[in-house]
DNA sequence: GCCGTTTACTTGACGCTTCAACTGATCCGG
DNA sequence: CCGGATCAGTTGAAGCGTCAAGTAAACGGC
């Protein structure tokens, strides 16, 4: 005996479905459009442009750009061969690498955010007035928090 | 000068950013563990269990997956090999490819529905309450109403 | 202090999506 | 009608993500 979704229900899940299709390819399409990254490739050098010394470990660097650590190996990979990160060892501990942004990954990061954030603004935030924000946050919180991979099992 | 987002409209952001990440992956791997079928693929043998003859055009069909022509394509050749779906040209309008459902593709989606319906409110409806519902619903409308391939570009 | 286990990460193969180029069918101006 | 334009869909190649297997370093029980 299924709990089938009725209208009102099925109508939010539809929007919501639509939206985490769409919105992704939309912002992956304003930065590939105007700096040649993915969003992933964004998020990973946004995080290390913020870290103390523009350093993190790859396990951790995967954890706070939503990626699985293979993926981020892959991509980390393609931004060294692009001069735009490095990776080396943890001098404490061998078992750990440390992704570090370049100079010029820097630059490129800093380059690419005005275009995202517009794109960030103008798609979502602009788009809703604040009770909403307050809304989707909360909502978003959620929903994330029962989800496989949450600090916050319940 | 760029209008950079606040701490508020930062959270709100990350939240939403980790949700468009997240939940489709744990969508994916519910229907992938139980029926070994994709979200993608679900949605178009639900889509087309739903339409009159269990039958839509190529184009429609890709327009209510939420997927490119030529996604739907690759996807449909693969679920035809599969033995769930068949293609004829419409007879009436040779470009036109109607994709049918078979006895067996409903039988497939039957089988599946339950245990994706059962995500989508385990994860998502069940976790919030009616007014959350249905804000959710208006901030998804409002956001995807402002993306590229929308109906309503205001 | 040695060996098995665990941790952190890398790698290669496979499958899926995208993009651009292509095929066929229909429309339309003259 | 005939030829170019348009429309619907297909295809193949290239790139990315996932999974499973592998490597290498550090821990931990005895």
């Amino acid at each position: 005996m299924t709990n089938w979704l009725n209208p009102t229900e099925l109508s939010s899940w539809l929007s919501l479905a639509e939206l985490v299709v769409k919105l992704p390819a939309a912002l992956d399409a304003q930065l590939q459009r105007d700096s040649g990254l993915s969003h992933f490739e964004y998020m990973v050098l946004a995080r290390l442009s913020e870290a103390p010394a523009q350093s993190l470990r790859m396990s951790s660097l995967a954890a706070i750009s939503n990626g699985s650590l293979s993926r981020l190996s892959h991509v980390v990979k393609r931004l060294e061969q692009r001069g735009w990160v490095v990776r080396e060892p943890c001098p404490e501990d061998g078992r750990y690498t440390n992704a570090i942004l370049t100079g010029t990954g820097r630059e490129k990061v800093t380059a690419a955010a005005p275009g995202h954030v517009g794109a960030v603004r103008s798609l979502v935030i602009d788009r809703l007035d604040a009770d909403q924000l307050e809304a989707l946050r909360a909502i978003c919180g959620r929903i994330a928090a029962g989800l496989p991979g949450s600090t916050c099992p319940e």
